[in-house]
RNA sequence: CGGAGUAUAGCGCAGCCUGGUAGCGCACCUGCUUCGGGAGCAGGGGGUCGAGUGUUCGAAUCACUCUACUCCGACCA
């Protein structure tokens, strides 16, 4: 992408709303402009991380064997009615009339709609286990919307809803979930730590958050510093087979948050070296909810012994607008953003020093179509503007490298490289640039960790 | 939902107390000179001062009402 063809709306000076760090490096770097208390459109360069995010979410769904779909983000108020939601869900559920005055609610979840698909086509245990999921818009009114996108009343949220015949198989499609859950935010460069949850206002006795580390995180929590480094499971790893070590593993240490948390508890089971009491934002939420909407849904399959059996039931929630944010109060410096490239608007940007310089323009415009056919995700930065608003640019937008070019770079046949995130430089021959930001990026996708 | 604030050009702000037809920086447009860390000079465009009502010869400024937004607390992916 042509930066001067490009719609990058990058701000001096910060909005005077925006409070936390994340939110002001989203307004700064044109990712998002807001439109009404907690209602916010994604700028192009936020709607390309969310996109990001969001596919990576998709990719691991898909990998543990979840089914993509897409629900409408209205609903019919009679739905509601049918599992108890509708009067139970008080203020924060924004309901709508229509034109022949029929209720209707802009969706804060959908356990009611996928139940409803759920018991009109699955009749048989043989069609379990079963997993569905869409990423759609919710609406939730809440009280005080603030922190930008990280608490916004629209947002966008990949909801997963798992079938099983038996409790025991519904907490397989649990086990399933959370090692998806592990590697999509390992994927992205955080560190995430489930912590045992609250159920909530969505029932349930199994039930995990996740947690991100962070000083402006909205929850205090308390856990064992070990699970910071746990390896993360692999690609490969078999989502058919037993996966119950894995979550014997994560879940043998102790963490919780602050409204689960038992301090005695905590200190007896977690040595004093390896407590960590923090902050943290939640990034995810996962349930198991056994019978809660199919028993007065009436979601039942007819078992191998033809009596009918009510399914149990999951659900498992991840924010892609609430992680971009997250994302960045995880990596950021004075400068700006500091983007993992596996989530980053664009891997590298090409600044060129002296745009308008017939030679400048010819190397750099060579170097740029040369990077796109390598296939890295390219931003051009063609503008006729000065150096140092180039960097400042660069930097604030957080691309995890920049390739240098200018007029004196073109006498010695030297290009240079910087590092966001160290702030190492390196420089080296124009010819060898193209490989050399291929090799810095391509083992950092982790699209095969 | 309780408490506290704010609202003047795209963004950041001054002007208000003490009423007299709106200003600064950045951004934007034109020209020239620049070009390795947010360039310089010259010229220029852009605002029903959140909305309504009132007081007044005259309201951004005073009064009242409303709306929006933000912050602190209680609640939530």
């Amino acid at each position: 992408m042509r930066l001067s063809r490009y719609f990058l709306p990058v701000l001096r000076d910060v909005p005077k709303e925006a409070e936390i760090v994340s939110h002001r490096l989203m307004l700064r770097a044109g990712m998002i402009r807001q439109q009404a208390s907690g209602l916010y459109s994604w700028l192009p360069l936020g709607y390309k991380v969310l996109m990001k995010v969001q596919k990576i979410i998709e990719e691991e769904q898909n990998r543990s064997g979840a089914i993509e779909l897409l629900m409408p983000t209205i609903q019919s108020a009679d739905l509601w009615r049918e599992s108890g939601r509708y009067d139970a869900y008080g203020k924060e559920m924004l309901r709508i009339e229509d034109r022949h005055e029929r209720e209707f609610l802009y969706g804060p979840t959908n356990e009611e709609m996928i139940t409803d698909i759920f018991r009109t086509y699955v009749k048989s245990y043989k069609d379990l286990p079963l997993n569905l999921y869409h990423v759609q818009w919710k609406f939730r009114d809440e009280v005080r919307p603030r922190f930008g996108t990280m608490r916004s009343r629209e947002f966008l949220m990949k909801d997963a809803y798992s079938f099983d015949l038996t409790k025991e198989d519904a907490v397989k499609a649990y086990e399933r979930m959370f090692v998806a859950y592990l590697r999509t935010y390992s994927r992205m460069g955080l560190t995430a730590i489930p912590m045992r949850a609250d159920t909530g206002p969505i029932g349930g006795d199994l039930s995990h958050e996740w947690i991100v580390l962070a000083d402006t995180g909205e929850s205090a929590v308390f856990c064992d510093r070990r699970l910071l480094d746990k390896p993360i499971p692999p690609q490969d790893i078999d989502f058919r087979g037993d996966l119950k070590p894995v979550f014997d593993d994560w879940t043998s240490l102790y963490a919780a948050t602050e409204d689960m948390v038992d301090m005695a508890e905590f200190e007896a089971a977690v040595p004093e070296e390896h407590r960590v009491s923090a902050r943290g934002i939640e990034v995810g939420h996962i349930f198991y909810f056994g019978t809660k909407y199919s028993e007065p849904m009436k979601a039942t399959v007819t078992g191998p012994d033809g009596k009918e059996i009510i399914v149990h039931m999951g659900s498992y929630g991840v924010g892609p607008t609430r992680l971009v944010p997250a994302i960045i109060e995880a990596f950021h410096d004075e400068a700006g953003i500091v983007w993992p490239v596996s989530v980053a608007p664009f891997e590298a940007v090409l600044i060129n020093l002296k745009a308008g310089d017939a030679e400048c323009d010819a190397a750099c415009t060579k170097l740029y179509e040369e990077l796109n056919a390598a296939g890295i995700d390219m931003l051009y930065d063609d503008r006729d503007q000065g150096a140092g608003a180039k960097f400042t640019t660069a930097d604030l937008i957080g691309i995890p490298y920049q390739l240098i070019l200018g007029p004196r770079g073109l006498k010695s046949g030297e290009a240079e490289i910087k590092h966001r995130k160290s702030g190492e430089r390196e420089t080296l021959p124009i010819a060898d640039a193209v490989a050399r930001i291929v090799s810095l990026i391509e083992p950092q996708r982790r699209n095969d960790i």
